[in-house]
DNA sequence: TTATTATTGTCTCCTTATGTAACAATAGAA
DNA sequence: TTCTATTGTTACATAAGGAGACAATAATAA
């Protein structure tokens, strides 16, 4: 028997999980978000696991109405993380026709006990806003909504195999992240508050997939003047202790 | 009285001009077009003038139902610039509540002899995607579509205030399009196949903003590997003739 | 107490990339 | 033939990054 704290279905609050109502949401619009963690010296990311089909899809949702865009997404990743403030960005927009994929739709709404016409606007096709978040792998509390059995963390790279065109999305969202790791410092946001030079390297290698020099790594960092350094680590190895760091402002 | 070769409206021809057909459209969803070209030494978009009302926008568009995302904005593309060919690239998709702006929009239609409901679609709110193009300026044989009385260019210095949130839509277009500069090498498809050096760094300068070494240009992208060189071009100029340049594959 | 071990912070040397200037080549005009 | 403006190339200086060396040090072992 699963424990559910947080029962939701999409987004909606609702004791005996119906359908959403078409009517609250912009239809032919969803977003997906690829939600990245740092665990082990390893890069993960948040994929669900849908009721008896034992599918794997990326957590997203729809937007309502009156909602902003990026409102809603922050809303899916609280309902999943419980955490409000997440380095978040939009990457791409997915608009080809074969994404809609109605009969693997229709299965998972059935598996759900959920019997829906051709018309059914889930069906439709759908336009996904991709977003990939950054966040502290330790400060997340996993919630999964109506439609999944889990939510849980994949590494990177031993991904399985995802729905629909999730795949794609996922490394359409690494791409962007590598992209971006050298014109912004975001790699701190999978860290905690304070962090040794050792995990930050760690993060830079597990996202750009290769090993980085610990020397010129160490100083081009310190030649940013964006870290602040705080007290040693003693960690109880035999051997001298890093300092610890945070991000500056 | 206004001279149109081919008579369109927001993709659909049509002799009469009617409105177009709901049915036909995914709702809610736009996309915006920020077509880069460049002539005399300045970069330049394109921007259509709304009848009447003498607004200024960017060239967009509806999505049909069966029709992929990418083809829906090279079909506008093709509509008003007469190019199929062009280098396209999605840079951001605009989903804030404010861009919703039903009284403008009214007006427009109204000054296009068109009375609508509060209801009607077009005053929804839509979510655009916003997508960059770079061509040759020289190319282009514009064609302003039925709601406007002119597309022309603007210098991207010295643009007028845009309709609804197209400021941010062409800044943000900007801002990628200086991102990939230096990623990517995309500056030669805002030239003809055959260029000289001089024009290309003109190019660059145009699009970043600022003045760059000749001989450090020069040096980087012959290095790079990625230019053929051809016969020198004589301009009759009483000095050093350059080599045209065009780019390799 | 002292030696040992593993890791860290820093420094040095070397290579590569880029900034800056100089210079020869040259197409057309004077 | 000389002059002018621009181009292609080279030379030198400075900055940035790769690669390794080395001292400092926290805990353990002797």
């Amino acid at each position: 028997m699963l424990l559910r704290k947080n029962p939701t279905y999409l987004g909606l609050k609702l004791p005996d999980m119906p359908l959403p109502d078409p009517s609250e949401f912009i239809p032919h619009l969803a977003f997906d978000s690829v939600v990245f963690g740092f665990s082990k010296g390893k890069l993960k990311i948040l994929l669900m696991e849908y009721h008896a089909t034992g599918w794997l899809a990326l957590p997203g949702g729809f937007v309502r109405k009156d909602e902003a865009l990026e409102d809603a997404v922050k809303r899916g990743l609280f309902e999943r993380t419980g955490l409000r403030e997440v380095y978040l960005e939009q990457f791409h927009t997915f608009g080809s026709l074969e994404r809609a994929q109605p009969k693997f739709m229709k299965t998972i709404l059935q598996a759900n006990g959920h019997q829906v016409e051709d018309d059914y606007w889930m069906l439709d096709r759908f336009f996904s806003i991709g977003y990939y978040a950054l966040l502290d792998y330790e400060k997340v509390s996993l919630t999964p909504d109506a439609l999944s059995d889990s939510i849980a963390w994949y590494e990177v790279e031993k991904l399985p195999e995802l729905i629909f065109d999730h795949d794609e999305i996922v490394q359409k969202a690494l791409q962007t992240l590598r992209e971006n790791l050298d014109r912004k410092v975001i790699g701190g946001n999978l860290l905690p508050e304070r962090f040794t030079m050792n995990e930050l390297q760690s993060v830079y290698e597990a996202i750009l997939g290769e090993k980085l020099r610990r020397t010129s790594f160490q100083r081009k960092l310190l030649s940013l003047d964006i870290l602040e350094r705080h007290e040693k680590l003693f960690t109880g190895k035999s051997h001298k202790a890093p300092y610890l760091y945070s991000f500056k402002d």
